[in-house]
DNA sequence: TGTTTATATAAATATATAATTATATATTAT
DNA sequence: ATAATATATAATTATATATTTATATAAACA
């Protein structure tokens, strides 16, 4: 990624972004944020695959957005900031207002 | 994209956020949070190549987070909206938490 | 009008990533 | 110890996307 002045950081910050810019996972994502969660609930509720979920959910942990405990044999997923959801809610409201623009977005270049 | 209760619109707010999501991307927002800027000039301050400045402006305005003027043959772009900037903050906020966190952990359980 | 400057687009390539299928690990119960 | 349940990992495939190089458009100016 070549960059001149680039801050340094920004590539972590931006991978932070990833983790709620794939609709699976911002789908978890708001799971998550709603309390603790074990992965076969997450699996009935978004309707993705077990491995797809576990996978996802791996990547959130990794990317610090979610925190997991394992209670027997189920592993509990909650996100790890109550600004996962402020984040959440700001993109919603952002978009309430430019909803249109985005309807017409189809290129991520 | 498979998924049983998937609310409704939860693919173009995964959209929105993939404007944040790539290193060149939020690097170039982080400078229009801060004003009007030509693209000559993103291009100077990111170290980017002009095409590649172009292509991701391109994605940003899709998206709704940037919009764009012409004055001559300049264009300028700026971020669509104040909240483009606070989730960017929100977002470094948490990383600087959980980077704290890391920090100041000195116990190993 | 022709040239220069500023920006956008197109084509090609390389890389990243999401989803699937199959299998492994960990925990509890019998 | 074995089976059943819950979750994770690996390998594969398919698709998306970032970047480069080359070219096109659009505006200003000589």
């Amino acid at each position: 990624m070549p960059s001149i002045t680039a801050e340094p950081g920004i590539e972590l910050k931006s991978k932070l972004f990833r983790g709620f810019s794939d609709g699976s996972r911002l789908s978890i994502l708001k799971i998550l944020v709603e309390g603790d969660t074990t992965v076969g609930e997450i699996v009935e509720q978004t309707g993705l695959s077990q491995p797809n979920v576990s996978s996802h959910l791996r990547c959130l942990s990794e990317c610090g957005l979610a925190l997991s405990r394992r209670d027997g044999r189920h592993i509990y997923y909650r996100a790890s900031d109550p600004r996962v959801h402020k984040i959440i809610q700001l993109a919603e409201e952002l978009l309430a207002d430019s909803a249109k623009g985005i309807y017409e977005c189809t290129r991520y270049e």
